[in-house]
DNA sequence: ATCATATATTTAAATATTTGGATATATGGA
DNA sequence: TCCATATATCCAAATATTTAAATATATGAT
């Protein structure tokens, strides 16, 4: 049987595939930020935002769903970076911080539709 | 303590919210998407994959992993949609079947960082 | 047919994520 | 001050994901 035809993956070439490769913190970072968009609920909170900001009493109220639940997934966002928000009061409003990024994500899903 | 500034939420409004969301399905099928980007072993697969197709053994070389957990992570992947595959012999030889979705990727972080 | 190798599947343990009740904190009104 | 409401945090249970050993399957060489 002769080896795989792509090529021997000699000693020297693996070492410069994985050179040319982000680095694991990199890598790791990316997934995080992936992670925060991976989860059906908080694509309902980043579709709703694209609408424009709302308080979080406001998105407890359309996702209906418990507010602890609500609030944590909001803190998932917050800490990835996908959101902005402003005290007034009690009251918290969130914004989508990078709007755009719903559009790259909608695209990332046609592709593959 | 006025109400919170950004509108009551009528019933009516948050039906409408509602309404203009996709639907439960359409957010779980797009987090399933998502989900398979979200991981750092899968997202190193699809960036060596972008310089070129490559076979699963060179895959496992590459990333010194089990077989096993590759050939997962592989699987994933091909059921997500994001790889094509041809067989020669048997070797396995997997490419991006849509090279341009790693240019969004990177669009997303770099709008987070 | 037998063997060696590439890849997939099964399975179970380890780990991480999600959910929501109970509780804490923060803010403003009375 | 005391109360009501908005939001966050703590915690534990339920669920999902990741990892890898063991095993199965597929293919081609002899």
């Amino acid at each position: 049987m002769k080896s795989c035809s792509t090529g021997g993956s000699s000693a020297e070439k693996l070492i410069k595939q994985r050179q040319e490769l982000p680095s694991e913190e990199n890598l790791y970072a990316t997934a995080e930020v992936l992670k925060a968009l991976a989860d059906p609920t908080r694509l309902k909170i980043l579709y709703l935002l694209k609408k424009g900001e709302l308080c979080a009493c406001e998105i407890i109220d359309v996702l209906d769903k418990p507010q602890p639940t609500v609030s944590h997934h909001l803190t998932l966002l917050k800490n990835a970076g996908f959101l902005k928000w402003r005290k007034e009061g009690v009251w918290i409003h969130y914004q989508l911080s990078h709007p755009d990024i719903m559009e790259l994500v909608d695209q990332i899903i046609n592709k593959i539709n």
